[in-house]
DNA sequence: CACGTTCTCTGAAACGATTCATCCCTCACT
DNA sequence: AGTGAGGGATGAATCGTTTCAGAGAACGTG
């Protein structure tokens, strides 16, 4: 019961405590009959590793940290599975702390994974890039920015440009023929969803006849949605937008459920609707849904590959700026 | 850029280290003048207290882990969502580990959470409670069972009875008339999935008339769903069975998916759906999917809760089991 | 004025694993 | 026999924080 530490492990096999130490880290520079009469005496006494000696020696943690926006969001859990795999390889764990769009809870995220030592953090940030980051980093904390970039390149970043992708968005429903297009998204201090609107716009100015509401949301949760589909539902047909699209599936499902279960507006008939991400739901939602998709795995699993990088590199490390392009799903919901 | 400690604060500030921690652990014991110079010199170091080192210290770190099954199933992260919420209350971190229903990663994590010393340890578990858990406990972590409970009471758990589930299904497709039921899950060796497939027997064997065919799938997750599906939307329509009660609500979306996207197979006329869980996405689906409601963060909550008694109670204190009943939604997947 | 209290602050001793300079043996080779 | 090389093992020092017994100073009281 109490507490065995590599001394109680030595005394027991009659080797010393740096043998100990060999034995778990070097096992091939002692002889395998130490190594044997080491591990009995670690069985028998039940001895776990103290983790906490152990970084306090090496000055550094086997983590990472990982602060996403909403674990909620399937997407970001698809994120969190791409860098835990691509840790894994490298003996690393992911620690995966959720901001819930809360700056606050952010912050203290942030301040865990300092106090942690970690090996590096991996954040999907709140607004603009801080002093927090920036401290954060030249305190020796190597930082990657997930599904967002910085304009003066002073961060390394993996990122879907999302511009293109809000671009992509509307320009579809364009194509089909829809005139009044409504972005439901926000809040506008998330950069994803600045960005996707801002595509939007760039998109709806090419067609002079065709025009763009926006209509602000809290979050991004399906919660939100259906509060918004609720609101659209109740106007008058004329003064309803002939399409919508939404800074991402959740909200996208929730105007779905307002619109489409409650019966009396039809999607796409009445309203065309396309979302963002491109969840596994969006494919089974009422009707199936049509987004832009982001390859989410591969975004965490790049992600940590150039937070190593930027780890190993050293002070000189010329920051990266990775960006893939986003892709457009057609279905149902966008007449299909 | 070197790393500071208190050693350095201290000397800045003039004041011994133990003033240092005082002012960062018990600031009312230190003199207002001194705190203030001491978190002064703080500021200006830059000082970021070593986690590692308090907790070499302390002997238990300030985190409590947790072992579910799938991130990727939405219900699981609502349980770590309860759970966080109720952990922050404490000022205890939740760190989330992902077994993926594989023993060894679940293992890892078990070797990790221990290494750590954490708090305590909550956990969905793969298979029977083994002695891995049981030394876990021995060793001095608390360990409390989630969503899953132990026939001898040997262990705290917090669960919801799932073979009343499986009955509350099974009854309600007989009770809508369908005859030739399926129960779509595996592997059997998850308990969940054993518990629910029980309940489903017993309310099968009330009719003699009914029959009750089961179908293995590898994991629980909306792929093998949708894979189950297209084997029964392949089959002789004289051979497929009325209506399934899929092991967890990613399973049902898979079959959903290929039943009704593909068109010709029709929910409920055809085959009548029920999932498990009601997952956010459930009410969205394709055909709003009826299910088996548990209650998710609050199972996060009591764990959390039930884990403190378990830490604070010492070695005489009784295992609790804490069980919730499980709630039928109907939606239009069973007629509604 | 002496004495007990209260308030601040001090600094050395843990906590447990790892590292590294050092020592002890063997063994091979001249 | 003497020398050098090298494999094995040693154990004190180290990482940074917290704790705790106790030292001083300041104050009030009889």
């Amino acid at each position: 019961m109490a507490t065995v530490s590599v001394r109680e492990v030595a005394a027991r096999a009659g080797v010393s405590v740096g043998t100990v130490s060999n034995v778990l880290n070097r096992p091939a520079k002692v002889s395998p009959a130490t190594v044997e009469r080491v591990q009995a005496a670690i069985s028998d006494l039940g001895f776990v590793r103290n983790d906490a000696a152990r970084q306090l020696r090496a000055g550094r943690s086997r983590s990472i940290g990982l602060v996403v926006l909403d674990v909620a969001n399937p997407f970001f859990t698809d994120v969190a599975r791409g860098a835990e795999d691509r840790a894994a390889e490298e003996g690393l764990t992911l620690l995966l702390g959720n901001s819930d769009e809360n700056i606050d809870r952010e912050s203290a995220y942030l301040d865990l994974f300092e106090e942690q030592r970690v090996h590096g953090v991996l954040i999907s940030p709140l607004g603009e890039v801080g002093d927090r980051l920036v401290r954060l980093r030249a305190r020796g904390t190597p930082t990657v920015l997930v599904d967002r970039q910085t304009a003066d390149h002073s961060f390394s970043s993996v990122a879907v440009d999302d511009v293109a992708g809000g671009h992509l968005a509307a320009k579809h429903l364009v194509s089909i023929g829809r005139t009044r297009i409504a972005f439901v998204g926000g809040p506008q201090g998330i950069r994803q969803v600045a960005d996707r609107l801002e595509g939007a716009r760039q998109a709806v100015r090419e067609h002079p006849n065709v025009s763009l509401e926006v209509i602000s949301t809290e979050s991004l949760s399906v919660l939100q949605g259906r509060f918004v589909g609720e609101q659209l539902r109740a106007r008058n047909p004329a003064d309803r937008p002939d399409a919508v699209f939404a800074a991402n599936d959740l909200l996208a499902i929730g105007v779905l459920q307002a619109l489409s279960m409650l019966g009396d507006v039809r999607v796409p008939e009445d309203v065309a609707l396309i979302g963002y991400d491109d969840i596994a739901f969006a494919a089974a939602a009422i009707v199936p849904l049509s987004s832009i998709r982001q390859p989410s795995a591969l975004i965490g699993h790049t992600a940590v590959d150039l937070l190593l990088r930027e780890a190993a590199g050293g002070d000189d490390f010329v920051h990266e700026q990775i960006e893939f392009q986003p892709e457009l799903i057609v279905r149902d919901s966008t007449g299909g």
